[in-house]
DNA sequence: AATTATTTAGAAAATAAATCTATTATTTTA
DNA sequence: TAAAATAATAGATTTATTTTCTAAATAATT
């Protein structure tokens, strides 16, 4: 799919605030209503737009406490990754887990209360999951930025 | 601010799909259309729910190659780190920043379209920040799991 | 128990989305 | 290059949704 200059400020547009209407976005964009309908009609149709979702400040529902986990298995046979990941992706303290090149496994990014919660996360859940070998935690100290919207090129 | 079970599960769904129409909501909650307006607007006034985004899909886009990047700066001094700082917020390949403890001062996610746009990046935005000592790239191989939703406790 | 908040429901008004038709651009191909 | 086909756009209409308003119900306070 190609994409011309109004999708790309309308991508940018949605990617920001999905919540303006079709004539704000028409204004924006020197369009007609039915235009950017039609164009945003499109994008999802394409599935370049996944989802709409809200946002949640974490700092309001006691959960400012991030930290990225590197984990290492003990094995890396089939079994013992399928299973890891499994497991890895039910918790609701990992937001992100990603399969990564270098010295450990995967990077988790992590979502607790404080550190105690931390502390509880890692000793009942996540060490509970079968063949993590070793664990290294970075402990987010400020979140310099922090985005959702990807430029379009 | 408190949330009862209702504010609970009402952020759960708008945080899955944030364009559910309020009779959807108002149906999954057994409330009425008002109710769910107004506890919505509550929710948004006390700025627990941040804003309401479209999500783009990076493949559709051409901008699969995530790569998370550690920085080590040259030296610590304030001015140094606000520099830093400032830049890197720049970059558009920067989706993620944070200041992080450990051996690296700071963890980055960065999405390109390939190694080669990689390459690009690093030799011509990233470390021609000035203060940057040393970097390490980890490269991601499989997203395992990838959410913006946080669980309400 | 009475008074004051707050929350909720339902109806009405205002706004926005979705559909339809006609027109204008753009691309294809003969 | 011109004609045909395709895609994109505008404007009007219909349908759906949000927002506002008023009244009733519930919960908290005195």
């Amino acid at each position: 799919m190609a994409f011309d200059t109004t999708d790309k400020k309308l991508l940018e547009l949605l990617q920001q605030d999905c919540k303006q209407t079709n004539k704000e976005l028409s204004n924006k964009l020197n369009l007609s209503v039915t235009a950017v309908y039609e164009r945003i009609r499109k994008l999802e149709r394409e599935a370049v737009i996944d989802r709409y979702v809200a946002l949640v400040k974490k700092e309001k529902i006691n959960k400012s406490f991030v930290v990225f986990c590197h984990i290492k298995l003990v094995q890396h046979s089939q079994d013992y990754v399928m299973k890891f990941e499994r497991e890895v992706a039910k918790l609701d303290e990992v937001l992100e887990c990603y399969h990564i090149s270098g010295d450990y496994d995967y990077l988790l990014k992590v979502l607790v209360t404080d550190m105690e919660a931390f502390r509880e996360f890692m000793v009942k859940k996540l060490t509970n999951i079968d063949h993590i070998g070793s664990t290294h935690s970075m402990f987010v100290i400020n979140e310099v930025k922090h985005t959702t919207g990807i430029t379009i090129e």
